[in-house]
Order: C-alpha cells, then structure tokens, then sequence
DNA sequence: TTCGGCGATGTTATAAGATAACGCCATGAC
DNA sequence: GTCATGGCGTTATCTTATAACATCGCCGAA
C-alpha cells in the first residue's frame, strides 16, 4: 500500500481504491520481511495473510476459516487458523482488534508502532493510525507512575467521514 | 475508595489497602447515582457489583457467575449475569476490559471519563486512570482526519510498579 | 544417504465467552 | 383491580479460542 493508493479521505482506503493493489503490496512485504528475519512465511500463513486482507474491515477468524476451507475444497480446523494468525501477529503483519476479536492486515509491517485503531461502527473498516502524541502521552503517564509499558492498544469506536456523509 | 484510600503506590492499589471500604464505597455510590437517575439497582445487579468489585482484577463474567452460583446455592444461567453487567456498564459502574473479556468495577462513576485503564500482565491488576493528554490527543487526531469519536478504549498492558520491585 | 530433531500442520475434543427466543412474574401507574 | 413495563428464569445455541496428541516434512549433521 503506497501512499497514494489512498489518496484523499485520510485513514480509512476510499470506497473506490485498488484493493488489489494493497494485497499484492501486503504480501510482497511479507514476503521480504520474514525473508529477512528467516521467518517461515508457509504457503498456509501466507494464504491466511491474503484472506485477513480480504478488506479493510477487520475479519474474524471463523470468517477466515470458512474462506480458507472453501479454498481448499475441506474442512480447516480453527486451531490451524489461529496458529496462522498467531505467527502474523508476532511478526508485526496482521493485528489484533481486541474490541472485536477480529484480525486487520498491519499497514506498516516493520516499522516499530503500537497499534492504535479508527474504527468505524457503520462500515466496519479500520484504519491504524501511529499518532506520536497518543504514544507520548501513555508513555508519559504510564513513566509518572512507574508503569512498564510492553502494549499499548488504543481502539477508538466512532464513524468515519464517508459515513457521516452518508447518514448525516 | 477516597482518595486516601490508596495512599502511595499511584494507580494500582496497595496489597494491604482496605478493600472492604472499596466495596462499600462503591455500593454506595451505586446506590446514590441510581436513585437519583431512576434507575433500578435491584437486588441481584447489586450484588453483581459487588462481585465485580471482589477485586480489582478484572473478572470474566463466568467467575462471577460461578460466584454468584454458589452464594444463591443454585445454578444461575449465564444471561443472568451479562444482563447484570449490561446494565452495571451501561450506568458506568463498571467497564468492560475489551483486551481480557472481562469487567471491572469503576473508580469514578457519575464523572465524565473515557475508559483507560493500566492493565498489570503480572498480578492481573487494573488500575482505571483517566489522563486528559490522552483524551486530548485522541480527540485531536480524530478531529484532524473527522473521525467522530463515540467510544475510545485504551487499555495499557505492562508491569506495574509493584511487580517490577519483586522481579527486577 | 540416512538419521535425528524441530518446527509446521492435522485431528479431535473441549473450554470460555456471549446471545437469541420465549414466557412468567413483580412492580408501579392509572 | 387491571394493565403495561421491565426484570428475571429457562433452554438452546452461537462465536471465539485452546488443549492434547499424532504426524509430516524440511534441514543439518554424521
């Protein structure tokens, strides 16, 4: 996902992007970033990764498990599902929604972040944000009372631009 | 739970503080914010209160289930309990930790707050801060790309000071 | 090459968290 | 007293997640 593939509505991807476009950027980093660490980036996670990028919308694991059972013609136990999703989350390509126990592919896989969260109630799509002053300002509090910070998770519920529009 | 209630260690109370009066206290206030809304804390939301308050670890609604199973001397059906704290959350006396599934008693009911909390991965305490900066910032970003805001969560794992002290 | 080890995956079962649908009953308004 | 409302009980079911154990396959060492 370059820069410009969501041009105009700020985090969360116009309605009209080349979604394509995101996936295929979002394997090809994967691909170069497990490469680089000698993670194993199976054919199985890596197809995993593909369906939790499906959208923008944060997707459930259930919700993969029945596209990837679909894709393979049989029934995929839950477990390998979320041994998948595990070994994404621990390398930084997919997140977890904690409010929604649902997965979203990881905007910027590589780059240190702490997973803070836009999610719109109408639409369902998430857009990650790394806001210095968020991360600043609990790591400020969190130092004043001699708290160890070792994850952050910001998740703010709210509606998005293109749906205030909609339904103003 | 006055403020001296929880002399020295900042956020999260003290092992040796007097839990009983935090029970109490939150009892009480309960009871006076819903008198005055009209709301009905009935027998058996106030003593799911208070056995959200048991601790101030967060609890799953399961373990108060169990608890409020044996105090009753039979089995209470789960939806008993999530009607409870539907409510108990609804009137801000408890917050739901969305990163645990679980629930917690809170610090201040009838104040405007935003739900943040300083989750201790080690003891499993939580401590409920509601710390303007961050307010302020999330209020910001989401102004800046016109996010509506309607329901922030911030939910801090780490290590609190305590636990820090016992294995440095 | 063969062996051994380790990490990935498969299989089965079950735990934990949450809600839907329906109906009865107590309370308060009239 | 009657009625409406909201609280609660009962049963069933759904979603999300993990435990325990077996097997497969890759890769390096002998």
């Amino acid at each position: 996902m370059t820069a410009d593939s969501h041009p105009t509505t700020g985090p969360i991807p116009n309605h009209g992007h080349d979604h394509a476009h995101c996936i295929a950027d979002a394997l090809m980093r994967a691909d170069a970033l497990c490469a680089e660490r000698g993670a194993r980036l199976t054919a199985l996670r890596r197809q995993v990764l593909e369906l939790v990028w499906t959208s923008h919308k944060p997707r459930g694991a259930y919700a993969i498990l029945e596209d990837l059972s679909q894709r393979e013609g049989k029934a995929t136990a839950p477990l390998t599902v979320y041994r998948a999703l595990e070994f994404l989350v621990e390398q930084g390509l997919v997140h977890r929604l904690e409010s929604l126990n649902a997965y979203i592919g990881c905007a910027a896989p590589g780059a240190v972040h702490s997973g803070q969260f836009l999610v719109c109630e109408t639409c369902g799509n998430a857009a990650e944000i790394d806001d210095p002053r968020i991360r600043a300002a609990i790591g400020t509090i969190a130092a004043e009372r001699g708290f160890q910070v070792s994850r952050p998770t910001v998740e703010v519920r709210g509606t998005c631009t293109d749906c205030q529009e909609k339904t103003p």
